[in-house]
DNA sequence: CATCCACAGGAAGGACGGGGGT
DNA sequence: ACCCCCGTCCTTCCTGTGGATG
């Protein structure tokens, strides 16, 4: 009965979207504004597999959403397109090395895709490297794009086994395109299969204010009923991400919990004022999820500082201080006496010190040098966020089960 | 000015677990 | 199967620092 009407309620009810799916994070759209250089740049570095040649390696860098996936995969379906119009003996595959991080699991993978669906889970890696191989000495081009390349554990391994393939092969051949958003985790890498991977290297740069504007209102006319976004709201968001990192994936997020926030709501349009509660959800999100990993002694200390900054006697807290802030010392013995009193082990203040740093770097709290007006040398720390929320999250995670 | 305070943060080293080589 | 090395997590010990205090 009540699941109907949800389910009728939802049915009914008009929404903001024309078409959701088309403004989720993982869509990739048929055009990619401000990205026509680096399609261009990869088509050329893969386009000699047509003529029968090998293409060179390929090493794309940038920051997280800056197009690298989506101009990857577009490129891939263009070439693959051309390939199968033409009966050119040519194929690019993708691989997500977040989910795929072995040389196991990436062969594996490939080997999936190139013999359709047949599984070749429990056979040896190089049972399934030699299939691999057969399977390109059909006088096939072959390019592998691995995506977040720098989650491969033993990516030295993989490289040099791909590369290698290129010596036995008198026909067909072996690319590959590496993507990463981590610049140093080339250093850690062994230098031929650096020298290897990065025969030829792309950066995309971040998208600045104007072009998110542009991307996010091509994305809006896709994704939106017309006249159901304001282009104030649209502006809204494009900041918040450009401020940010100039990020479009997390812009296109904020216009997407805009959007499910307007229809909570049943609004008919989406302005400012849902971005803005779009934004605190999501970052209220990453908060959250950031606390969850968080080790339960580190989770501890956190909770010592909710904990101090609603007493309504901040103890030490004297003249002229902001309220929620505190001192090092004072955080150290509340988390102290509240590990003892949940019998958790308790860590040096040296280490306490460490997980300080730690929860400064990851924003969860903001800290600062004690000036004058206090003695001592010590650190003043205030939560970055809303102490209530914190400390509820915190008791549900540390003693919710 | 010396001294104390209340810490910050570096250095060294111990326990432990996993991964890789033989 | 075994050992060794390495990274992680943590302790102990130590020196440094900026302001208050006598």
């Amino acid at each position: 009965m009540i699941a109907e009407s949800i389910f009728k309620s939802e049915f009914d009810k008009n929404s903001v979207f024309l078409d959701r799916n088309l403004i989720m994070p993982s869509y990739i759209p048929d055009e990619l504004p401000f990205r026509e250089k680096q399609i261009e740049e990869v088509s050329r570095v893969i386009a000699p597999a047509l003529k029968g040649q090998r293409p060179e390696n390929l090493f794309i860098y940038g920051k997280v959403g800056t197009g690298k996936t989506s101009v990857s995969k577009h490129v891939m379906k263009k070439f693959n397109e051309f390939a199968s119009n033409n009966k050119i003996n040519a194929e690019c595959y993708y691989v997500n090395c977040r989910t795929h991080n072995t040389v196991y699991k990436v062969l594996n993978k490939i080997a999936k895709d190139i013999y359709a669906e047949e599984s070749f889970i429990g056979f040896p890696s190089t049972f399934i490297y030699e299939k691999i191989l057969e399977y390109s000495k059909q006088q096939k081009h072959i390019i592998f794009i691995l995506d977040e390349i720098d989650k491969v554990r033993d990516l030295d391994e993989l490289m040099y086994n791909l590369t290698r393939a290129n010596d036995e092969l008198d026909k067909g051949s072996i690319s590959v395109i590496g993507i990463s958003n981590n610049v140093l985790f080339k250093d850690r890498l062994d230098a031929r299969t650096k020298s290897s991977l990065c025969e030829k290297e792309l950066v995309f740069p971040p998208y600045n204010a104007e072009e998110l504007i542009e991307i996010l209102k091509k994305r809006a006319k896709l994704a939106f009923k017309e006249g159901a976004i304001s282009t104030s709201a649209i502006s809204l968001a494009a900041a918040y991400a450009a401020k940010e990192s100039g990020d479009a994936r997390t812009a296109v997020l904020l216009l997407l919990k805009a959007g499910e926030i307007a229809d909570r709501l049943s609004l008919n349009i989406v302005e400012d004022e849902q971005v803005k509660a779009a934004k605190s959800l999501v970052e209220e999100e990453i908060v959250l999820s950031l606390i969850s990993t968080l080790p339960s002694q580190q989770k501890l200390v956190l909770y010592a500082i909710a904990k101090l900054s609603l007493d309504k006697k901040p103890i030490k807290s004297l003249i002229g201080l902001e309220q929620g802030v505190l001192f090092s010392g004072e955080i150290y013995e509340e988390y102290t006496r509240l590990a003892k009193k949940f019998k958790e082990s308790i860590v040096s203040a040296r280490w306490y010190r460490e997980y300080i740093s730690e929860l400064e770097v990851y924003g969860l709290i903001i800290t600062t040098n004690s000036g004058k007006g206090i003695k001592g040398q010590t650190r003043l720390i205030k939560l970055a966020s809303d102490p209530t929320k914190i400390r509820d999250v915190l008791e549900k995670e540390l003693f919710g089960n």
